[in-house]
DNA sequence: GTCTATAAATAGATAGAC
DNA sequence: GTCTATCTATTTATAGAC
């Protein structure tokens, strides 16, 4: 038994010593197995058709189960959703994670909101909660969810200041319209719209609305 | 009896000989003052709630009329929508006739985008069709729409085109990321965002989204 | 824990009286 | 043309067998 009370995802111990608890970890490992599986099913099809338009059925058929075993992992559409928002945070986070070697806070910004267009060319971002949407409550008070947006904010918060300090970023705008901007740009439908044409390819969308996002429409 | 067999919006004849008319054109004009009316509550829902989470109920109820009454007006839910969208669009194309005076194409876009930002704050911008939905299919098989949306592109992205040989907007962009881009600010969450803080005033919302817009979030 | 079957609520759309 | 009442399909969610 530890000498300190710490919270399981700050225990660092990998060996296990009781026999018993080995089958309980394989059966936590195929439940979070699947799990992991319904969330990647869910975020697809929340990027594809956004909250309302998304079924639980269409989940379950989608995932291969029944949906009365989806209701046994998740208590409802809303925390589907949730947990899907969640874990395309939590990969946004450790991608932020990855940045802290670049030098240039206006790098990292740029390096952030690359990444996300690229998720959302993959298809893989699900699309933000209309304002009114019943989705939005369950969110706000979904803790993890919170956290993480909190975390996120405040480390984006922070880059955004100190570009600004090296007269990289627009000083005239407050922190939070630039964030704002950039959370705004992560579900720009433009790139949808381009690459629905047909004629671009993903990288050239990217560098476009990349452009358009920190250098703006008009000629310098 | 009219010589010619003119359809009904072109006959400018205000004089009406016959008594048993004037009932008749009275009875269109209040029914045109109710599918009026009715429009302004659609195009408000769908600004709020967007499409799928509008309901038909919930019109009815605001018109103030049963909804047998309101499918007597519009066939489906889709055309509800539709007509929103096209009386939304016919607004635009009345603002943009106002700018022909406007010598500058440039001036002239801009003078575009803060229009829509301006009703989109008023809550009178209905949202963009998710690519995926049942919406998506009535829209492009109404004519009325599909004109306008033709006719209003094809005027900005003259003036697009203009702006760029003037050396106003970067020639790196080609006209249809540009013309996309001011079609997706018109709807940018970025307005809702900032209003929801209720730090600032509508005035200082548009002037920053206008900025990161057209000068980009980089410092100049 | 997963399944089939079903409940409960709500949606879009229509019938038929007035 | 507007209403009340209803139909039909779909959706979220659950009961209960295995």
């Amino acid at each position: 038994m530890p000498p300190l009370n710490l919270p399981d995802n700050l225990c660092m111990s990998a060996t296990v010593k009781d026999a018993p608890v080995k089958k309980t970890s394989f059966r936590q490992h195929m439940q979070q197995a699947r799990e992991e599986a319904i969330v990647r099913v869910v975020n697809r099809l929340l990027a594809e058709k956004g909250f309302d338009a998304m079924t639980v059925d269409e989940v379950a058929a989608e995932v291969g189960i029944a949906k009365a075993s989806l209701y046994r992992h998740f208590p409802s559409k809303e925390d589907l959703a949730a947990a899907a928002m969640v874990k395309a945070m939590q990969q946004a986070m450790d991608f932020i994670d990855t940045l802290h070697t670049v030098v240039c806070p206006l790098a990292r910004l740029q390096a952030v909101a690359r990444w996300t267009m690229k998720v959302q060319l993959a298809g893989e971002m699900p699309s933000l909660p209309s304002e009114n949407s019943s989705l939005r409550a369950t969110l706000t008070s979904h803790t993890a969810y919170v956290d993480l947006l909190l975390r996120i904010s405040e480390t984006l918060g922070g880059w955004i200041e100190a570009a600004q300090d090296e007269q990289k970023l627009a000083k005239q705008l407050p922190p939070i319209v630039v964030l704002y901007t950039l959370y705004a740009r992560a579900c720009d439908p433009v790139l949808g719209f381009l690459k629905a044409t047909g004629q671009f390819t993903d990288q050239q969308i990217i560098d476009w609305v990349m452009q358009t996002c920190f250098e703006g429409l008009r000629t310098r």
